[in-house]
DNA sequence: AACATCTATCTTCCGCAAAC
DNA sequence: GTTTGCGGAAGATAGATGTT
């Protein structure tokens, strides 16, 4: 949040977009090489001429679901950050169909992944509700543990132990340009300020940033805060 | 300290189109 | 029909960065 409202501060015109990546199924045994392919691939989407024109900075996070037959489903969600630019025209704009075939390229798929994109509408008069109702929504979608665990003891314990091949040493988080540099300097700040002043931490976040995170979780259907 | 990952940069490759 | 030139993307590499 403190990134991302830093990142507002200094680009104030910049818009946040979500982006959902998919890719088909994966199983166990290729659940690792999928997801390190998907980061590569995000890297390499980015660097392509279109997206990168109106790109300031991005977080991405991965998540991976489990399938009742044993697969699992990986993707990626996006926090993008781009120049009011980007909506300005066609040359500009990236729509659904077109971030689809970009990933796919980035991909090298020989289909057409699914891709979710929205922007987030900065509309101060509903700020607040569409604050709650996100927070709301996010409720609904608690990550369930029944989805590891279930009865079948050998069941759960290859959910796990692919899930620990296939996470370790990946991040969940990361970020990418003009947020990278921004996180980088808060957490320089950060231990300025902890030998300093140890009780400033009551920092200001703008309201339409908080809407952001909040939706961005909602995305993510994760707890993290 | 050792290891893995990420980033930047350089080189190579590919496809398109213009020129011959 | 073949060659040449160009721009963009893929691939590779090394150095930086981050993790354990």
């Amino acid at each position: 949040m403190q990134v991302l409202d830093e990142a507002h501060k200094q680009r104030k015109t910049g818009r946040f977009l979500f982006l959902t990546l998919t890719a088909e199924n994966a199983s166990g045994e290729n659940l690792k090489q999928e997801v390190r392919k998907m980061g590569r691939a995000i890297s390499k989407l980015f660097q392509y001429k279109k997206p990168a024109k109106n790109l300031l900075g991005y977080v991405r996070s991965t998540e991976i679901t489990i399938n009742k037959n044993g697969t699992y489903h990986q993707h990626m969600h996006v926090l993008l950050f781009v120049k009011p630019t980007y909506f300005k025209d066609s040359a500009n704009y990236i729509n659904q169909a077109e971030w689809s075939k970009l990933w796919q390229r980035a991909m090298k798929l020989d289909y057409q992944p699914i891709v979710n994109v929205e922007a987030v509408r900065s509309n101060k008069a509903k700020g607040k509700n569409s604050l709650i109702a996100s927070a709301q929504e996010t409720a609904k979608y608690q990550v369930k543990s029944k989805d590891i665990l279930t009865n079948d003891q050998e069941r759960d314990l290859q959910v796990v132990e692919d899930l620990e091949q296939g996470l370790a040493g990946s991040r969940q988080i990361s970020y990418g340009g003009l947020f990278k540099e921004i996180r980088k300097q808060l957490q320089l700040e950060d231990v300025d300020a902890h030998l300093i002043n140890v009780d400033d931490d009551k920092v200001k976040i703008d309201e339409m940033v908080r809407e952001v995170v909040a939706k961005w979780d909602y995305q993510r259907k994760n707890y993290f805060v």
